[in-house]
RNA sequence: GGGGGAGUAGCUCAAUCGGUCAGAGCUGCGGGCUUAUAUCCCGCCGGUUCCAGGUUCGAGUCCUGGCUCCCCUACCA
């Protein structure tokens, strides 16, 4: 027997209940038992950063990452199921910095960088272990570590990293020290996740690395890079696009007196007055015109074209020359007495002076561009090229460096107000304006990024030809990677496909990709740089240093490679031979993150396991960022170590925003947690609406949103809960198996056979969209089916489920709604995967003990299923649908209710083949509640035959003769032919160009859709009237049953007082037996009975009711 | 600055190869639903398909120009 159902379900404790079953019965265990073997499905993850707890957005997309893997499990598929979580980067460090209230590198110098680097792995560990209790409440099914045994792992590692500890592996018991454990997570002896500071990943990376370096594409660069002050990093190219914000700069004009031309001074603009310290010259275009203008006593050079922007106040123009005459010319620097400059200045024997370069314009500022190399990448580029010295004023934390006088110790950026009247004291200043600009702030922190000269390395991304990409020939590719890279990505199929274009556009646009970071905590670059030789050495893993460490491996061994112990290797520079130190740099944290499709699937240690899973068939992230983050990171070290694609399939969704549009934000009220969105709306409602939305549009995440979603599921749980109660009321239950063998005995063959069609199209059409990575068409899919289930199928259905149907005919309802039901919920067990267990779990497993104890442990129901499509049923099926709305709107129109019965209903059906056309007129006689359905045709005079021409078949051959054509087929000028074909306008139209349908003579008042056309009689005779009465009374007992808060089946006494003319009468058995009344009394009910008023066609009528027996 | 995408009802979104009458849901109003459903159904209100041209028998859809928004990309001081 089924248990009982609840009419208003709690989703959520429903879903605590079954996490708690599934972990019991070891169902997920079970599930990759089932599979393990089989044709493999190999799924990817991207690691999620183990920083913060998940968010919502989060849940968006492991909802694709469960629902996509769950579907190919149940196609049998064997599948990994490991989760990634990434660890090393500046995001944590970031994080334990604030927690420690630092404010500088130095500050973590001082606390010690061991312990430092300890606290952002203890960090990670206690992120991972939240984040995976999270995971697992959203119902995502992979190989989780055990929360607490994380969180125990993070604790030893505070504890002391030295001791030893054990833990339980997939293949035994593992011991370490705490240190190597932790290091060796998601490696094959460890098991669970996979974590990017695991020993493994990083020594991947080195041997990239190596390799890179073996083909000559590593190389250090000396450059002016976008810095963070904060941070006392460099930012490569790939972080620096996240950080664009808006921003008000000062604008701020100066003079450079003219040395040989008294009195005279060129006038420069910038933004940056912090970076004038370091002007070594101004930079005029050769071809613009510059002209000197005379203001008061003052003579001034410019842009002509800039004339009226740059200038304040009346001027006169004196003389006009090209820039190309202005080169040379010397100029006093606005802060050419500090020591710094005269030092740069000296050695090279330099003045100020104007040079030319082709990239200065008039669009803004003065035409003259102040130059200071050590403080703008382009700057740099022209000083190299012209061999300008160059001045770096500022320090890591942003602060000018000795030798800048007064400026010196003082933080760049803050001091521009100083600056500014300083220069203005020393007669430099000539003009100050507020300027707004998009400038590039630190992605991590915030703050403004300034330019400053560094040494940092890079990895060559190889030429750019500049051609089109199919005249490269093979040679060119051959010594360029990105094009290399290309011809993978060529490979890839990309979902949406405009993800192709914008990684190949991010390719063809890329500069060297910046590996380094002036940092603590992540992969310790490999590097050795020889400073006897200026040779260096990129070591390709943790042996081959081993092997060729001279000094500092015994304190390096039983470490993690992370620094500081890794920093105590020393090695023999190959060259020279001299003792070299690693860089102190880090690493990028997108190497960590690219290395994944080889170190997580073993690509050293087990080839044969790595050819397996490699590549994956299938990657999905957020796209924002990630066509230069992580795919690419991918792409770029798949082609290096092995020129082949990393994965066959990479699926990319949008941005998540609140309700509003407009981000999530805390101060904005539109947040929502992930731990309060899990327990207040339940996470299969969350999957739902993830699911169901467009994935290349953002999504408004809320909780009006969730309440429609919830509303849709609400309508499946109440086809299933009635069904449960009608089953258990009527003691019906499966005879041994799911079987459709019953639905042919039922009256109602047609309409069971029908809804069985429709259960075996949307998991056939579900399959389809799941298996080509569309779950919101999969959605669409069981939308339409629940909606079809429940306003069609079950509200026909009702009357054959209760007490008093027909045996046969009842049994036949309940094993076909049983049947669909079960079908639907392995439909949507991807999707939804605990109401469709709940759903299995009362509809299967508590009645047949032989089927899989779990509907995830079933496989994907088409094979089931396919036997029972009978496309041609659906098709009738629509049609009668189609034509009980007609009828309905008719009934509107003229007042009739529809529990008014009805004498007749004409109807004229489309000339199409349908199928079981006698069970669909019986279906919309009693749908449209008439005592009688007449097909009509031709010959009748409520309707004419109408041609519809079929335009996309004849549009092209007809031309500009179609609104001629179109005009005379509306207005019934045609001749029809034996055969089936049209003449209309002299036009010859075959019988498959038009479609001959029923339309409506003019007059008559009918209702018609597409061939369909339903006439309904409105006379009411007294009889007919009597028996809507009794049908209003009896729905008015109804009513007064469920106010009086009465079960189902409980019985009552029930008084009916009015009605004097006796039409009521012949009726009230039948009204006794549909509302469960013992007895029928014709007079005044007591006092103490529940009573209402009925208006009936016959007059007033007073009904009362109460329970009888022990009630 | 360059490239891509989008613009459809008050809101969120549909509309197959260009096919003649642009549809749903939400919101609002009216009606209905003979005991699953605080649910659903029917109807009404609501449209210059961003604007202006063009191609075509026919344009939400294709082309040109403009406007607005989003994304990608870029060294502009």
């Amino acid at each position: 027997m089924f248990r009982p159902v609840t009419a208003k379900p709690d989703f959520v404790a429903q879903e605590h209940d079954l996490l708690r079953a599934w972990a019991e019965r070891r169902t997920f265990a079970r599930l990759r038992a089932q599979n393990a073997g089989n044709e493999r499905w190999s799924f990817l993850d991207g690691p999620i950063t183990a920083n913060n707890p998940m968010g919502v957005h989060h849940a968006w997309g492991r909802t694709y990452k469960d629902l996509f893997q769950r579907y190919h499990a149940m196609l049998g598929q064997d599948e990994r199921f490991q989760n990634g979580f990434d660890c090393q980067g500046l995001w944590v460090e970031v994080n334990v910095e604030r927690d420690l209230g630092f404010t500088s590198k130095r500050d973590i110098e001082a606390f010690g960088i061991a312990e430092f680097v300890s606290l952002c792995k203890q960090r990670v560990l206690t992120f991972a272990a939240r984040q995976t209790e999270q995971s697992i409440r959203l119902g995502y099914w992979m190989d989780w570590n055990d929360p607490a045994e994380l969180l125990r792992l993070r604790d030893l590692l505070k504890a002391d990293p030295a001791q030893q500890v054990t833990i339980e592996g997939p293949n035994g018991p593992v011991t370490d020290t705490v240190e190597m454990v932790v290091g060796r997570l998601g490696m094959p002896d460890v098991g669970g996740s996979y974590f990017t500071f695991s020993n493994e990943n990083n020594d991947l990376i080195w041997a990239f690395l190596a390799e890179c370096h073996r083909r000559g594409w590593i190389y250090r660069g000396h450059d002016t890079m976008p810095w963070c002050p904060r941070c006392g990093t460099g930012l490569s190219q790939m972080e620096l696009n996240e950080g664009y914000q808006d921003r008000e700069d000062p604008g701020l004009t100066v003079r450079f007196p003219l040395l040989d031309r008294p009195g005279e001074s060129l006038l420069v603009w910038t933004t940056t007055p912090w970076t004038l310290a370091a002007n070594v010259a101004a930079a005029v275009g050769e071809d613009l015109q510059y002209v000197k203008v005379r203001q008061g006593d003052d003579l001034y050079w410019l842009a002509k074209g800039t004339l009226r922007q740059a200038l304040r106040g009346p001027f006169t123009v004196v003389e006009e020359r090209p820039g190309a005459q202005l080169a040379g010319w010397r100029y006093a620097g606005p802060f050419d007495g500090l020591p710094a400059v005269e030092r740069a200045f000296g050695e090279g024997a330099y003045e100020h002076r104007v040079v030319l370069w082709d990239e200065v314009g008039e669009d803004e500022g003065t035409g003259i561009v102040h130059i200071a190399p050590g403080c703008g990448a382009e700057d740099f580029q022209l000083g190299t090229a012209l061999g300008l010295p160059v001045i770096g004023p500022i320090d890591e934390d942003g602060r000018y460096v000795e030798g800048f006088g007064w400026l010196s110790g003082r933080e760049a950026p803050a001091i521009t107000e100083a600056i500014i009247s300083d220069l203005e004291q020393r007669g430099f200043f000539y003009h100050l304006e507020a300027y707004a600009h998009r400038y590039p702030h630190c992605w991590r922190c915030g703050t403004p990024l300034l330019f400053r000269l560094v040494d940092e390395w890079y990895i060559s991304m190889g030429e750019v030809y500049d051609k089109p990409r199919d005249q490269v020939t093979p040679a060119e590719v051959d010594a360029s990677l990105r094009y290399q890279i290309m011809d993978v990505v060529d490979e890839i199929r990309w979902i949406p496909d405009f993800g192709y274009e914008r990684e190949l556009d991010w390719l063809l646009n890329m500069r060297d990709w910046m590996i380094s970071k002036k940092r603590y905590y992540g992969l310790a670059l490999p590097i050795y740089d020889c400073r006897a030789c200026g040779r260096f050495d990129v070591i390709g893993g943790r042996q081959e240093l081993r092997a060729r460490a001279i000094e500092g491996w015994d304190a390096f061994e039983g470490h993690t490679p992370h620094r500081p112990f890794v920093d105590q290797v020393r090695i023999a520079c190959s060259s020279c031979g001299e003792p070299v130190s690693r860089i102190t740099d880090v690493g990028n944290p997108w190497l960590d993150a690219g290395i994944v499709p080889f170190s997580t699937l073993h690509y050293r240690e087990d080839p044969e396991y790595w050819s397996k899973w490699f590549p994956a068939d299938f990657v999905t992230e957020s796209f924002p960022g990630q066509f230069r983050n992580w795919f690419y990171a991918m792409l770029a070290m798949s082609t290096v170590l092995r020129r082949e694609a990393p994965y066959k399939a990479l699926f990319g969704y949008a941005t998540l925003f609140g309700e509003d549009g407009r981000p999530m934000h805390k101060s904005w009220g539109n947040a929502i947690e992930f731990d309060e969105a899990a327990e207040r709306m339940g996470v299969d409602v969350m999957r739902w609406m993830y699911a169901s939305a467009r994935p290349d549009d953002n999504i408004l995440f809320g909780w009006h949103a969730a309440d429609e979603a919830r509303r849709e599921l609400l309508v499946l749980w109440n086809v299933y809960a009635f069904f449960v109660t009608y089953a258990r009321l009527g003691g019906w239950v499966p005879e041994g198996q799911i079987d459709r063998a019953t639905v042919d005995a039922g009256a109602a063959a047609a309409l069971d056979r029908w809804i069985l069609s429709r259960a075996a199209a949307t998991a056939e059409g579900a399959g389809e969209r799941l298996a080509d990575f569309d779950a919101l068409g999969a959605t669409r899919l069981v939308s339409t089916f629940i909606d079809d289930l429940s306003t069609w199928y079950l509200r026909l259905s009702r009357r054959r489920m209760r007490s008093g149907a027909d045996p046969a005919d009842r049994r036949a309802a309940f094993g076909t709604l049983h049947a669909a039901l079960i079908a639907l919920s392995r439909t949507i067990a991807p999707i939804l995967p605990f109401l469709s267990e709940t759903l299995y779990q009362n509809l299967v497993v508590s009645v047949i003990p032989t089927l899989p104890d779990s509907v995830h442990l079933t496989s994907w129901p088409t094979d089931d299923t396919a036997s029972w499509r009978e496309p041609a049923l659906e098709a009738s099926m629509a049609v009668a649908r189609s034509a009980v709305d007609l009828a309905r709107t008719l009934r509107g129109q003229a007042g009739l209710k529809t529990r008014q019965p009805l004498a007749r209903l004409w109807l004229a059906l489309p000339d199409r083949d349908l199928a079981d056309v006698d069970a669909l007129l019986e279906v919309i006689r009693a749908e449209a509640n008439v005592k009688a359905v007449e097909r009509i045709g031709d010959e009748s005079e409520l309707v004419d035959r109408g041609v519809k021409v079929l335009l996309p078949k004849v549009g092209k051959r007809l031309g500009s003769r179609i609104p001629a054509v179109m005009a005379a087929a509306r207005d019934g000028r045609f001749e029809l032919h034996p055969d089936g074909s049209v003449t209309i306008e002299g036009e010859t139209l075959a019988a498959d160009e038009v479609e001959v349908q029923a339309t409506p003579r003019p007059g008559t008042a009918v209702a018609h859709h597409d061939g369909i056309v339903v006439v309904i009689d409105t006379s009411l005779t007294p009889e007919l009237r009597a028996e809507g009465d009794a049908r209003e009374l009896q729905r008015a007992i109804q009513d007064l049953r469920k106010d009086a808060g009465l079960e189902l089946d409980d019985r009552i006494t029930l008084w009916v007082h009015g009605g004097a003319d006796g039409s009521l009468d012949a009726y009230l058995s039948s009204v006794a037996a549909e509302t469960l009344a013992d007895d029928v009394r014709r007079d005044a009910a007591p006092e103490d009975a529940i009573a209402a008023t009925v208006r009936l066609d016959a007059g007033d009528v007073r009904i009362a009711l109460r329970p009888t027996g022990g009630a």
